[in-house]
DNA sequence: ACGACGTTTTGACATCTGTCGATATGTTAG
DNA sequence: CTAACATATCGACAGATGTCAAAACGTCGT
């Protein structure tokens, strides 16, 4: 219901984070904000991001995740997919695992908007 | 509601934003977290906090809001109650009038907890 | 080819959310 | 007090969201 999903987002130029906020947002940038912040305001997915932001490796495999967080692994695997699709995560398939990495430009792109809004 | 407080509450203890993502969120954390970010993550609600981010007064008064977002009075009335609940907004009764200010260390916090997570 | 295993998709469901019209509450002016 | 106005709350409703079980899809080792 939302958009035709395209797995990958490889060749996406970064359109992410809005602006800022110190001048008004108009329709189009504050939807563009609000998507990636939905896909951050929620529990499940912050504690998936911060479990990744803090791996050794920069890394971590799928499967280890559903129980760290407490969740069936297809609902664990909505949130992952809703979090690349937003661009916070990075997606990759080794052998029969998938492994996800943070994308910290992106995030902190979005600090940045709400940051520089003071 | 389930766990004893503390035996002082100061009257607003500041509790936001949660720590950071460089270590794994505790599933309390990340829902304090999460109510910040979802009190940010609509369209509308951003295009108000950044009229009044964007205000040369620092304030802006409810009354003008409705028409800057196109949504009804009591629509707008909801987003703003939401927006203070979440610690983003100040709210200040002027004689008929309700002002709103933008509370930046709160957004500069939620903020933080993003950028900090590289 | 087969079976085992990890992952995604589907279908279903309860809950939450954004929105509005109608109404209630509150504040000021006369 | 009353009228007029600003704001909040209520009731309702469509649509979105989080969750799971079940089934489909992919990838590997045998």
């Amino acid at each position: 219901m939302f958009f035709v999903n395209d797995a990958t987002v490889p060749p996406e130029p970064e359109p992410c984070c809005a602006p800022l906020l110190r001048s008004p947002l108009d329709e189009h940038q504050a939807s563009e904000l609000a998507d990636v912040l939905k896909a951050l305001a929620d529990p499940v997915r912050l504690r998936l991001v911060s479990i990744i932001a803090a791996a050794e490796s920069g890394e971590v495999c799928a499967c280890d995740l559903p129980v760290l967080v407490d969740r069936t692994q297809p609902t664990v695997s909505h949130h992952l997919s809703l979090l690349v699709r937003a661009g916070v995560l990075e997606r990759e398939q080794r052998g029969k695992w998938a492994w996800f990495r943070l994308r910290r430009e992106r995030l902190a792109a979005v600090g940045d908007a709400l940051v520089n809004s003071g």
